[in-house]
DNA sequence: GTTGTTCTTGCGAGACATTGCAATAACAAG
DNA sequence: CTTGTTATTGCAATGTCTCGCAAGAACAAC
């Protein structure tokens, strides 16, 4: 585990990332919009999750003119660019991760929703087995591991 | 692993297991009603998962007044009672799985859709590391694991 | 700067799921 | 069977996300 994800300041390195977004769009042959600008705007400033509909919600407290559809658009271009990954939270939501650095599983408490990261080394034994007995290949940023932290009591039986 | 889910005919036992559903409704002080008779009729038709929309849609072949949002209701008393247990697809819907006779984990193939369930045998590792470590007790039945099988080829980098 | 190509957006509709509320019906008691 | 309690339903509104389509804008080429 990585430890809980929070809202540390935004470093250098992170900055730089999310600078040749531009580039890496328009070597595609996509293009750089008002609206893309300003939803990579909000994103360089997440760290750690962030819900489609809280991108929605951000995105329109600077501009009241978004429209959802192209949020979500837009999100489906940035993941295949890698600057983004989702999954889905236990309540079925979209739940985007923000500049996945590394592949890596999610682990979620079912009571409070904390979060945290897992990373290949603590998946390690279970990839491997599957991978061994039945050839199944592991995608880690595909992995949900629900259960209870140690102050949430798992609901009674 | 257990295999994929597939659709075999109804067993002795599984008939039984839904035969006191309306007892074990009433010694909770819930009651036994048109609509929860067909929904629990549909069900017990129903091996392996079953999507929210698809129970809907089979209600609705058998009565065309069948109303989602009392399915998805009798569902989650059905949660409570153990009959059914949910998750989240990897498209975010619900999936019930019927009649879980032990908790086990989901392992799904993004390629393909198909899915296979997972004991806690196969998540020993794990969940003792987690545990040992984070003092975090994984709920089996909430873990998704996302990969290939080996038929479906990982969409490229 | 003008023009043309085609990627994007806005918008409306729709699928899936949840929720509040008032009307209804199940059930126990008499 | 009648009555009272309250769980349940139907319905409509809402939230989240997706999709098709036509109008609009970005970009490259001239
Ligand atoms: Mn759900
Ligand atoms: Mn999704
Ligand atoms: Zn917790
Ligand atoms: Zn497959």
């Amino acid at each position: 585990m990585t430890g809980p994800t929070g809202s540390e300041p935004r470093s250098p390195a992170v900055q730089v990332a999310w600078a040749d977004a531009r580039e890496a769009l328009r070597e595609r042959g996509l293009r750089w919009t008002p609206q893309r600008r300003l939803i990579l705007e909000v994103l360089a400033e997440t760290s750690g999750h962030i819900t489609g509909a809280e991108l929605v919600e951000r995105c329109r407290a600077r501009d009241g003119a978004t429209i959802g559809s192209t949020v979500y658009r837009t999100l489906d271009v940035l993941e295949e660019l890698g600057y983004v990954r989702h999954s889905h939270g236990s309540d079925g939501r979209e739940e985007y991760h923000v500049l996945p650095l590394a592949e890596h599983a999610h682990v979620r408490c079912l009571g409070c929703g904390a979060a945290w990261d897992l990373s290949w080394e603590d998946a390690r034994e279970l990839a491997e087995r599957l991978e061994a007995r039945n050839g199944f290949k592991v995608a880690l940023g595909h992995v949900m591991i629900g259960g209870y932290c140690p102050g949430c009591e798992p609901a009674a039986p």
